[in-house]
DNA sequence: TACATGTGTTGCGTGTTGCGCAACATTTTT
DNA sequence: AAAAATGTTGCGCAACACGCAACACATGTA
């Protein structure tokens, strides 16, 4: 049942003659004919009973007509529920992240971005930086958020910031007073709560012991970014991180951020990625331009 | 929405690849293709996601999807019953029948119509001949059952069939030993039971009546067959009519029926009419063809 | 790494199809 | 009897959808 020929078959029935809606419509009563023809023959009954003025639809019309204005309801509840994903009032997005992204992500991103669209719900799995690129690749997120991405050709980097590792202390404690940029070897005396290798942070950490031939003071290695934080705000040591993952800390004033004196920290990026090759729905590619825009992690 | 576009669509979902559904078509993947993009672009929204390995539905495309399977239920529907109209198995039959036709119509031709044709209802209006060639002219009914019907060029006749009319009379009076076949003035003696000029059986009465300046004994007059038939059938006279309007009483013996020798009578001719230029419904067309089979009325 | 195979997409030439114009058959109105 | 209205049919053209080929890209394999 091809659409022309159904609306213009309601019309007839609505206008009860041909002619009508063939002027209606700035067509050719041929045309209007042929369809209603087409319709009939299409569908093996006759719809419209040639009357003495204009044309009446017979048994089979009339329940033509009431198919056809039940399916008319439909549509347009069909079409309203797209015009509310075409506005962004609906949908979902699928977010793969490192977790040093949460707090920034939840209080930089989620707040603006749903106030703009309420309606879009969001699936966020949390895990460490190859966990987020099977996720991305797998297609199981949409959008991936980690730290020091490896180079991938199935991952697409939407944007990349500049974010070195730095010390993170308590501001009154004897490790904030350290004359700034620390060096390695003074970060080596710290007491410090570390990231497993795991995580992009911990490699990177691993990866500068290795290089300067020494081994920080781990007094708390973990794998939650929540014990690390706590152990900082508690004064008992310190930690190497991006400053944004610690950006509320900072704020209040509980925890300080100091550079630190080590090339490789600085070289530390954060990355917003997607699969390559895949085209993203519109939710998630606003999200997107959202997130590299409100979020911390990626102001320069 | 055309219905080539969302039904590809719907096989693409089924599928999960354009090119599959491509070769089970017998189709070019670049017509399948260009078919998903229309509909996108109709719609304005996307509806597939392109995937490492063929395509996958997207939250609209998951709407859509609902909202045609059930378009598609409701389709399903709506041609049975289409097959029901046309297999005869559901419809309505308008009719505008002269009285005396009524017995007739309802035991010899709607008891088999029916059987064949379970489904298909009917509305019957009974009036004289000048009111059921309204209704035809006026398209209230589709077939018209007359006595006598004056040519007209709104009516078309589809059948006639020579009635004379006859005198009824109880087999044991007197009556009915007459010496047949019964004169005009031996008919003016009985007492009798005739229908008003309203119909077309008194108009001709009257007529005759006219015509030869005769005027019978009339011992009631109606515009109902039942009191007459029943007047005839107690013995209390004689009727005028013809024959197939008691064809009950006759075959039960409770009636038998005299030729009148009147020339006028002979003429009497029941007809079976529609609008002239009207196409009829498929179950008026079978209802037609199967009274003039059946009915008494059009046995010659 | 290079190649073969899988996916969906785009450019171009061609065949089908739906449309407008005109004339027609019928019926209603003047 | 003519005029105006209804729906229908024949014919020619133009738009549109399709098939073919080449492409872009990803994936699996030698």
């Amino acid at each position: 049942m091809d659409d022309k020929l159904t609306s213009t078959f309601l019309r007839v029935c609505q206008d009860g003659s041909i002619r009508a809606v063939a002027v209606s419509l700035q067509q050719e009563p041929s045309t209007i004919s042929r369809r209603l023809t087409a319709l009939e023959t299409e569908l093996g009954i006759q719809l419209l009973e040639r009357r003495k003025k204009g044309v009446k639809p017979t048994e089979a019309g009339e329940l033509l007509l009431h198919h056809l204005r039940g399916q008319a309801a439909e549509l347009e509840a069909l079409t309203a529920e797209f015009d509310a994903l075409r506005g962004m009032r609906r949908g979902s997005v699928s977010l793969a992240v490192g977790e040093g992204f949460i707090s920034d992500l939840i209080k930089n991103a989620l707040p603006s971005f749903k106030k703009a669209y309420p309606e879009i719900t969001f699936t966020m799995r949390s895990g460490s930086t190859e966990a987020v690129m099977q996720d991305i690749q797998n297609d199981v997120a949409h959008l991936g958020f980690v730290f020091n991405a490896t180079p991938d050709r199935h991952c697409k980097v939407l944007a990349h910031t500049a974010q070195p590792l730095q010390l993170l202390a308590k501001p009154a404690s004897d490790w904030a007073k350290t004359t700034s940029p620390v060096s390695i070897s003074s970060l080596a005396l710290m007491p410090s709560a570390l990231l497993l290798p795991g995580s992009g942070i911990g490699a990177m950490v691993s990866e500068v012991e290795t290089i300067y031939g020494v081994r920080l003071r781990r007094a708390v290695e973990a794998n939650s970014l929540a014990a690390i934080r706590n152990f900082v705000r508690e004064g008992l040591g310190v930690t190497v991180l991006p400053a944004f993952v610690v950006a509320q800390e900072i704020a209040d004033g509980t925890i300080m951020a100091l550079p630190l004196d080590v090339p490789e920290f600085a070289r530390g990026e954060v990355s917003l990625i997607a699969r390559s090759g895949r085209r993203l729905p519109e939710a998630a590619m606003k999200l997107a331009n959202h997130a590299m825009r409100s979020m911390q992690a990626f102001q320069a």
